[in-house]
DNA sequence: CGCTGTCAAGACGAA
DNA sequence: TTCGTCTTGACAGCG
């Protein structure tokens, strides 16, 4: 079996200018603002600026071939805030997001979101949790008034250790059952580089059915000395009811010092490394490259493996590995 | 205009 | 129990 390797980038590029797709407002400087429809307005206009700016980079993408793409999860400002919970934050937005939603559709991009590591589902603190369904309703949310399948689109952690990481564990599949059958659909879950590694994620992925995304950079953090040879036959069973193909992190440690830190670019030999081990295992590895840089680390990457000649290319940002 | 401090969020360890 | 730190990109305000 041939591998296709697919590379894609995190939310934000540094080649096209004024094109940010996090604008924000505060709720600091919303509650300054005294007339509140105004305010309103502007954080409208705040996020139809983010969504069509999303469109632009998936424009950009398409120009490089790069069909494979991680969205901003900032782009309503404060739309899970807890004071605007009566905000329809999508009905103001609606045109510009079936426009993004049908342009991913169009050229067959996969689009997905990786909210910050403030939601966690395995708290034990009530309104923490709350806060965190509220944060996946709104993606949830997003992708619908997209038009865009929901199914396994949006990437967390297990959460925080809580003083026992068995018990923590435990609580994450209590509350899993906790929260609704669509958000639970979209969901996939990642090793992290402090508590919950790959066995701990494989444990849960396993028992609840939920896709593992294996993030290499994560488990060196986490268990430096461990090899993850023999869970990755495990990581791809976790993908085969799933519409997506398998998905990985990839990153490289900033320095030794900052280990846990991005670099601004991908580490070409652990990338090849890594890729070796992984070739003809399975049909499509969606690579995202987590990098400083953003597309400029994804493009130097792919400079830098135009001169390996193991490397067969479907297109600009997607190739095979020759086996050797 | 560019720099520094602040903002958001939740976890977590120190005091 | 409270506070500072971690983390990130972007905002706010200062000179």
């Amino acid at each position: 079996m041939q591998t296709l390797f697919r590379l894609g980038y995190v939310a934000m590029s540094v080649h096209v200018k004024n094109c940010s797709p996090s604008q924000t407002m505060t709720y600091s400087t919303f509650q300054k603002i005294p007339d509140k429809d105004s305010a309103m307005i502007r954080l409208e206009q705040i996020a139809k600026s983010n969504i069509t700016n999303s469109l632009r980079l998936l424009k950009h993408n398409r120009a490089h071939d790069i069909y494979f793409f991680r969205l901003s999860s900032r782009l309503i400002p404060l739309a899970t805030h807890e004071d605007l919970r009566d905000w329809n934050y999508i009905s103001g937005v609606k045109r510009e997001l079936e426009e993004l939603g049908s342009y991913a559709k169009k050229h067959e991009m996969r689009i997905d979101f990786h909210p910050d590591h403030f939601v966690v589902l395995n708290t034990p603190k009530k309104d923490v949790f709350k806060q965190a369904v509220q944060t996946l309703i709104y993606h949830h949310r997003l992708l619908r008034g997209m038009k865009v399948d929901p199914v396994h689109r949006c990437v967390i952690h297990l959460g925080g250790k809580y003083g026992s990481k068995e018990e923590s564990l435990e609580r994450f599949v209590d509350n899993w059952g906790k929260i609704p059958n669509a958000i639970q659909k979209m969901i996939m879950l990642e090793n992290d580089d402090k508590t919950f590694h790959i066995d701990d994620v494989l444990y849960v992925c396993e028992k609840l059915n939920i896709p593992m995304v294996f993030d290499i950079h994560h488990h060196l953090a986490n268990q430096r000395t461990k090899n993850w040879g023999n869970q990755w036959n495990r990581i791809i069973k976790t993908w085969s009811g799933s519409p997506r193909p398998v998905k990985i992190h990839i990153s490289s440690p900033k320095s030794n010092k900052q280990f846990r830190h991005h670099a601004d670019y991908i580490d070409i030999g652990q990338f090849l490394n890594f890729i070796q081990q992984i070739n003809g295992t399975v049909k499509q590895v969606d690579c995202m490259i987590e990098a400083k840089k953003k597309d400029d680390a994804l493009f130097r990457l792919t400079e830098e493996l135009r001169t390996n000649n193991m490397i067969k290319w479907n297109n600009k940002a997607s190739f095979y590995l020759e086996s050797v």
